[in-house]
DNA sequence: GTCTATATAGGGATAGAC
DNA sequence: GTCTATCCCTATATAGAC
């Protein structure tokens, strides 16, 4: 990715990949459907030109872009550690406070599980099955390096995904951040020794 | 309510309460801002006409008659059963048969848990709220009744509702619904002595 | 009460000037 | 590349005939 250091200032004519994170956030408030071109516009500062510009498919090629990115930020962040770590109990310390600061400890939904529930699902399901997957594939290979037997583990895998997503349900609909803040700290105690 | 017996047979103008699960289906399967009129009245097999004379109020009208209607669901089948069993742990018995049977083993989503994710949380929130508080403070109190600590019994509540909202979230988004009845399963077993 | 027709607004998307 | 103006469509909602 050729581009200089500073991104810029979030109004007035964002770069492309400056403005994917902003677009994300809209999806993210609004929902793929809820989310208008012109709160898209407003959040970037482009215009509907240069929005078409950078994605001509329109608002389904800036939520798949998007979702890629996201995909992205977890497999660096998340997966890789989990898979890569020489001791496993540090990639899943990893998991936990990088997934912790993604969802801003509660405060920011998930926006893959929104794509999953809402009426978009078949647009993206292949994305959205391949981001829990590889989690849960990458989780399952750290729990299984720190001692645990190989099908117990992946079951354990996918109970940990399950209560990061429904914490982050509750914790909405709850409107108390707590939720998911409690929940990832019992995780924690319960898988890292 | 002064209604005689058989409901309408699903097309053909039926009544204004055999339309509500017929709407709440439309809800489920393309969210709040995703379902439009033509689908509602598609579904139900009335007119815009018939639609707004029973629902003044439109689309969000009806979808909080559709929350309402859920809500009264779960206190009959759920909460009243969680509070009111003499041996408490029929009435988790029953909450889990009821849940599993709610949500059709996993192949129906949770209409209020989307609605609690999506853009028009702030509309509903209310109504949101109080549906998973009502939940958690029923099955807090089965969960206490069952001899768990007071604190201790609040906590695995709140646990037991993310990880059955998590199931349904993750069962949709790897299009499998074992996810749900494997979550189920754990949980009986964890919880019913 | 139920329908058809219509009003009005806003959606996504495109064309073309700059 | 970026904007403005515009196209066409569908959305919600209403009016009025029956």
């Amino acid at each position: 990715m050729p581009r200089a250091a500073a991104t810029s200032q979030k109004h007035s004519a964002p770069s492309r990949d400056a403005a994917l994170p902003l677009i994300a956030e809209v999806f993210r408030l609004h929902g793929y459907e809820g989310a208008s071109l012109s709160q898209l516009t407003e959040a970037t500062g482009l215009g509907k030109g240069s929005l078409y510009n950078f994605f001509p498919g329109g608002k389904e090629q800036m939520a798949a872009e998007v979702i890629a990115e996201i995909d992205g930020w977890f497999e660096r962040n998340v997966f890789a550690p989990l898979r890569d770590s020489a001791d496993s109990c540090e990639g899943l310390r990893r998991m936990f406070d990088a997934t912790e600061q993604y969802f801003h400890s509660g405060r920011r939904v998930c926006l893959v599980g929104m794509l999953a529930l809402g009426s978009s699902r078949d647009l993206f399901a292949k994305q959205v099955h391949g981001y829990f997957e590889r989690w849960r594939s990458a989780l399952a290979s750290a729990l299984q390096r720190a001692g645990g037997e190989r099908a117990e583990a992946g079951r354990a895998a996918e109970a940990i995904l399950l209560e990061i997503q429904g914490a982050l349900v509750l914790a909405r609909a709850a409107d108390d951040p707590g939720v998911f803040t409690r929940t990832l700290k019992r995780l924690r105690q319960n898988h890292i020794p």
